[in-house]
DNA sequence: TAATAAAGTTAGGCTTACCTAAAACATAAA
DNA sequence: TTTATGTTTTAGGTAAGCCTAACTTTATTA
């Protein structure tokens, strides 16, 4: 199995299970993501499916077969075990873990994945909220939120941010909005696209763009 | 820099300058090692010509270039870095570390290895004994031999095994001769081919090709 | 020194993963 | 329903890194 193979393997996963917006993946999408041509995204589908990891007729839906979706969470998980190790460990921030995490997720070694979630104590989230696959494969699920769908009065901790290279991550993380940090929203005022949120001392404002990436926990 | 044109500069510059015999590497050799055939080193020695990592004439001596030696150095000290991180941190056993360390020398980021580098508390040797350059490139010289040029009644201490992939890791592993141990040869009777090693209250018969893997720091 | 062996090189091919350009199909708007 | 727009697929091509087979050069040994 190739870096190329697995990375789209877990982005085809990334978008059929973990999209808020569960529509279909496309060739183009698909493309768009992995910053190549739709042409060369036709070519690696052709060959994914010849070995059974993915199943879709022409100009039909793409899906994962069960061996490709094993595959991608095995991916899934490596990275987010990694991007942990990163913010953990090496006191990387989240703006900076994601694309190091990209390469690491590749590294072949059933042996160092167990050892490293064991470093690690088990982690069952990563930095950016986002949960890690157990060596079974299995996800647990959470009940976090958007911070874009909180009210006004309402309590919650900020859990992590959205695992896309964004420019929002450096952003995010300049705020000091800081995982697991306790922060509790005491009060909201509304602006034309802007929110000013009162975290216990801080005050800060916030774009809606920027509240659809933060992962909250309400209390 | 792709894997494939690091794994070549790397072993050159091994062939090149951590050799104890010191001759000169050749196309079929660096072949051997990197399991391709020497046609492929060909291809790949006119590419590194080209961008100037190596200089070599037509059948002539291979050479690193100052920019070549610069790049292997650098992947030997992420290599060795990656590999103390593994014995120290994960309980990595010596004959586990190296093809792990193999695939994790590669990943790109300047940032990484300066905080895995913090995070080892900036470590001299790795777990086979062998020099982790710095930063700048710098090598410290250690005084270190072979366990096999020990002679009776010296007294020393283990301080690594060679870097090789080789079936005795495992053997000296189960030996239980840990880095640092303390353990300190107290004897040896000699026999055809092999000596009966007295460390402390062990006794332990190795051979000569296994004592040629050991290295010792006299005391 | 000539014959033989070993090492290095060249030529031509293969596979992977990408590309462009053009054709086939699907969907939305007129 | 036809047209326009966008998406998916095909065809043909490129570069990297490997290969085999044949050839050239260097080293060894008779």
């Amino acid at each position: 199995m190739s870096f190329a193979e697995e990375n789209y393997l877990k982005v085809l996963y990334q978008l059929s299970y973990e999209r808020v917006d569960r529509k279909d993946a496309g060739t183009s999408e698909l493309a768009l993501i992995l910053k190549v041509k739709p042409a060369s995204v036709n070519d690696m589908l052709k060959k994914l499916k010849e070995k059974k990891y993915v199943d879709n007729k022409k100009y039909g839906k793409i899906s994962l077969t069960k061996k490709g979706k094993e595959v991608a969470i095995n991916v899934l998980r490596k990275h987010r075990l990694w991007e942990t190790f990163l913010y953990e460990k090496l006191d990387f921030n989240w703006a900076e873990v994601h694309d190091v995490a990209e390469q690491l997720e590749h590294i072949q070694s059933k042996k160092l994945v167990k050892k490293l979630d064991k470093f690690l104590s088990f982690p069952r989230f990563d930095p950016h909220g986002d949960p890690i696959p157990n060596e079974k494969g299995e996800i647990v699920k959470t009940n976090r939120v958007l911070l874009s769908s909180i009210k006004k009065g309402d309590f919650f901790r900020v859990v992590g941010v959205k695992d896309l290279s964004s420019d929002f991550l450096q952003y995010i993380d300049d705020l000091k909005i800081r995982i697991n940090s306790e922060i509790i929203l005491e009060d909201i005022q509304e602006f034309d696209k802007t929110r000013l949120l009162y975290f216990n001392e801080n005050k800060v404002r916030i774009s809606k763009e920027v509240s659809d990436c933060i992962f909250v926990l309400p209390l």
